[in-house]
DNA sequence: TAGGCCATCTGGTCCT
DNA sequence: AGGACCAGATGGCCTA
C-alpha cells in the first residue's frame, strides 16, 4: 500500500480529527478523554472493530487469490491492504492518535504546572514551553545556589540568573514585571569594550554570578507575554520599611512605582552578549573565587557593583524612594506565592 | 505577510 | 501485537 493511497483512503479521519483543532474544540476533546466527545471516537472505533469482524473471511479469500496468481516471492511477505486489513490500520492508528493526544495533553499538564511555581506565571498570558523549562532549570540553579552558599542574593544577580538563556522579550518581560529596568541588570552595549567584560583593573566582582549552562543558547524569540510577580522573590517585613532585603533594591529598582517606564525603547538586544556575559563572568570569577555565592550587598557602585555589567559602576540615578508594596498586584498565584516567599524569605532571614 | 507557537497526525523504534 | 516515546510534517492561530 503506497502512502498515497493510505493518506486517500485516510483523509476522511484526518479530517475529522482536524476539525478538533479549534481551542474550544480542543478542550471538548480533552475533556472527552473521560466522557463526552470521547464517547464518539469510542463508538465509532467499536464500529470499526466490527465492520472488521465481518471482513474477516472476505480478507482471507483475497489473500488465497492472490497466492495463486503471482509468482511467489522472497523475503518478509508485504500484505496486501485489503478492506479489513484498512479498517484494522485506521483503528489502530485512531487508538494510536488517541493515546498520543493523552500524551500531549498529559505533559502540558505537567508543562502547566511548572509554569506555576516559576516566579513568572500568568493565567492569561502564558510563558512558551521553551521559555517554562529555562526559566525553571534558571529558577532551580539559582534557588540551589543560594542553598549551596547560604547567602542570600543580590537582586541582580538574582535577576540575571533567572534570565539566562531566556529570549530577550522574555527577559525584557521578567525586568518589567520585576518593575526593574532591564538596562539596570543588562550589560551595556558599547562598540569599543565589551561590556561584560571587567574593566582594567577590576579585582574584586562580588555581585557576579558566574553560572555557566551547557548547550546554551542565544535566546529565542517568544511573544512578550506572562508576568513575573515580585513577591515570589521579595518580602516585606512589617514594620520594616523594604523589609530584610532592602540591600537588594539598592540600585535596581526603579523609583516610585509609576515611575517605571515600561517599554523598553529602544527594545534591548541582549542576545547572545546577555548570555555571553555569563560565560565571561564565569571565566573571571573563577580567577578568584572558585565557589561562587551571592553577594549580600549589592553596592550600586564602585568596586562592590557590577561595573563591566552596568556601565558607569555608580549608583543608579533612577534608585529613589522604594515602594515595596507596588510591587504587588501583578497576576500572581497565591499559592505559589506563599510558597515562593516561604522558601526565600527563610533563606533571607537566615542569611 | 512572515515568523513563532502550538496541536495533531503519522511512521519509526524500542520494549513488554 | 500493542503501547510508549519520539521526531518530522502539517496546518491553524496570533502578533509584529
Amino acid at each position: 500500500m503506497t502512502r498515497s493511497v493510505l493518506e486517500e483512503q485516510m483523509s476522511v479521519e484526518s479530517d475529522e480529527q482536524q476539525e478538533l483543532c479549534s481551542p474550544a474544540e480542543r478542550e471538548r476533546s480533552a475533556e472527552g478523554v473521560t466522557g463526552g466527545g470521547g464517547e464518539e471516537e469510542e463508538d465509532r472505533l467499536h464500529h470499526l472493530e466490527e465492520d472488521e469482524e465481518d471482513d474477516e473471511e472476505e480478507e482471507e479469500e483475497e489473500e488465497e487469490e492472490d497466492g495463486e496468481s503471482k509468482p511467489k516471492r522472497r523475503g518478509p511477505k508485504k500484505k496486501k491492504m485489503t478492506k479489513a486489513r484498512l479498517q484494522r490500520f485506521k483503528v489502530r492508528r485512531m487508538k494510536a492518535n488517541a493515546r498520543e493526544r493523552n500524551r500531549m495533553h498529559g505533559l502540558n499538564d505537567a508543562l502547566e504546572s511548572l509554569r506555576k511555581v516559576v516566579p513568572c506565571y500568568s493565567k492569561t498570558q502564558k510563558l512558551s514551553k521553551i521559555e517554562t523549562l529555562r526559566l525553571a532549570k534558571n529558577y532551580i540553579w539559582a534557588l540551589s545556589e543560594i542553598l549551596r552558599s547560604g547567602k542570600a542574593p543580590d537582586l541582580m544577580s538574582f535577576v540575571q540568573a533567572l534570565c539566562k538563556g531566556l529570549s530577550q522579550p522574555t527577559t525584557n518581560l521578567v525586568a518589567g514585571c520585576l518593575q526593574l529596568n532591564p538596562r539596570t541588570f543588562l550589560p551595556e552595549q558599547t562598540p569599543d569594550l565589551p561590556a561584560h567584560l571587567p574593566p582594567v583593573g577590576a579585582s574584586s566582582y562580588p555581585g557576579h554570578f558566574p553560572y555557566q549552562s551547557p548547550g546554551l543558547t542565544a535566546g529565542l524569540p517568544s511573544p512578550p507575554y506572562g508576568t513575573m510577580d515580585p513577591s515570589h522573590i521579595f518580602h516585606q517585613v512589617k514594620g520594616q520599611p523594604y523589609g530584610p532585603l532592602e540591600p537588594f533594591f539598592d540600585g535596581v529598582l526603579v523609583s516610585d512605582g509609576p515611575a517605571f517606564d515600561p517599554p523598553l525603547s529602544p527594545p534591548l538586544s541582549i542576545n547572545g552578549n546577555f548570555s555571553s556575559s555569563f560565560k565571561h563572568e564565569a571565566v573571571a570569577a573563577t580567577d578568584y573565587d572558585k565557589s561562587f555565592s551571592f553577594s549580600v550587598h549589592y553596592g550600586g557602585g564602585g568596586a562592590g557593583g557590577h561595573p563591566a555589567i552596568y556601565g558607569s559602576g555608580g549608583s543608579n540615578p533612577r534608585c529613589g524612594d522604594l515602594q515595596v508594596d507596588g510591587l504587588m498586584g501583578f497576576d500572581g498565584h497565591s499559592h505559589h506565592e506563599r510558597l515562593m516567599n516561604a522558601q526565600l524569605n527563610a533563606i533571607f532571614h537566615d542569611s
